[in-house]
DNA sequence: AGCTTATTAAATGTCTGACATTTTAACAAG
DNA sequence: CTTGTTAAAATGTCAGACATTTAATAAGCT
């Protein structure tokens, strides 16, 4: 793989990362392969060796690529990824090309945690926590009809589910919080949009919302789940 | 707070970092307070500019630090760090003044998680993961008499656990392993190390490595449940 | 031929000094 | 008192030379 076919990109070491880190996650390289050379990525793009050098250290620090003196830049597996770094995070937000396995992998982890997540928020969300989750809800209840608005209503389920994580009140519960938005930010591009589809996921979160409202954890976690399953039907998990 | 407490060190900017890091992380500054300048920074510890900025680089990476050009260095509070990266575990690890709220933070997190961990990995561990708890509990039983194998037994301790987030097979829980190496390594300093807490704790570890092998996903997460019952007593977080 | 050892080339890592940019604070003018 | 200007200090950026590590190549010996 080259560095032509990646689009020219405005100054700045972080948009170069971006670039870069996104052209990785969508597979352009396979594991293994070298990566060009510092200089190389610095005449394509026009951009000083330093901005190169910083680019590549956020990749390396994410564990997307490997660097060693002398034998140059390896790509690394995706096992090896820090899928929980907020960079990364950043960078797989809007990504069409995201790997499957990448977005199975993800919402499994969803799945098996975030029924936990709720029971815990249920028990312990404040009066603040409950206040972020009724505004995220009504904003996803209003821009539901709307089909100008899906990157609005993605942004208010993040906010919601978001809100569930802070609502534990647990600080490596609330760093989790960062994976949703690429998982949810996959919906945009996937899912139905219908009417009756997002009223069926709607009503889903108004369960979440109501058991964590009367603290009951066993509620909220069934509740969860089964917006959970919705998602997994619109991602294209399940049928 | 200034330099003069820290000790001087070997060279290298990852070896700099990491003093530095463990300098936040046992709470030397306060949030929202100015951290020394590059030029300072290098001055003492007789370093160049760059080492003192690839050095701060990561702990502004890690969420610890807070740069802005003209301003300053700022040290940014508890809630900002990035607790799931792996060299913020690094750093963690062996740091004898961790913040205890730091310590039972991450503890209710795996009271939360790490039963449900449990249960996946009774449901998807291969062959190959069972191999690896065995050995990792073979170990644990081997140096559990020892008082000069303190730190070998932790080892082992970790392994088990970390082999138990790998055997879910899912690449989220999987990075999460990284977060057990300090929590566990506190018990190191913390715990009482006569035998009758060594052989209670290989017991419990005991049941979680026979479900796991037995397939029997309920079993499995109340055993683990049981194991940190029994952290939860060493760490002195309950009586 | 086959093995070992220098040599060379290429890549990343490091150092240094100068300069650019941003922010804050002091200060002067209105 | 407010506003605008200026100066200082901090981080950010650049360019070039050099150091170090690695891998490939060539030379030389048995």
């Amino acid at each position: 793989m080259t560095l032509d076919a990646l689009p020219s990109h405005p100054g700045g070491a972080e948009n170069l990362a971006r670039l870069l880190a996104r052209a990785l996650l969508a597979g352009h390289w396979q594991p293994g392969d070298l990566f060009p050379k510092e200089l190389d990525i610095g005449k394509h793009f026009v951009v000083s060796r330093n901005q190169v050098r910083n680019a590549l250290a956020s990749l390396t620090a994410t564990g997307l690529l490997e660097r060693t003196a002398g034998r140059g830049t390896l790509v690394r597996e995706m096992g090896e990824w820090h899928l929980l770094d907020p960079l990364m995070s950043e960078w797989m937000t809007g990504l069409v090309n995201l790997d499957p396995q990448l977005v199975r992998a993800i919402y499994a982890f969803r799945f098996s945690a975030e029924p936990t997540v709720a029971g815990l928020a249920a028990q312990a969300a404040s009066a603040e926590d409950i206040a972020r989750l009724e505004a995220a809800f009504e904003g996803m209840r209003r821009s539901a009809g709307n089909p100008d608005a899906r990157a609005q209503h993605a942004e208010y389920d993040v906010a919601f589910h978001d809100a569930t994580y802070r609502a534990t009140h647990n600080l490596v519960w609330r760093q989790m919080g960062h994976l949703l938005r690429p998982s949810i930010m996959a919906l945009v591009h996937r899912s139905q949009h219908d009417i009756k589809t997002l009223d069926d996921s709607l009503t889903r979160h108004r369960h979440v919302l109501e058991a964590i409202k009367a603290c009951d954890a066993h509620a909220a976690e069934t509740a969860a789940r089964e917006v959970l399953r919705r998602t997994a039907i619109d991602l294209g998990i399940v049928s």
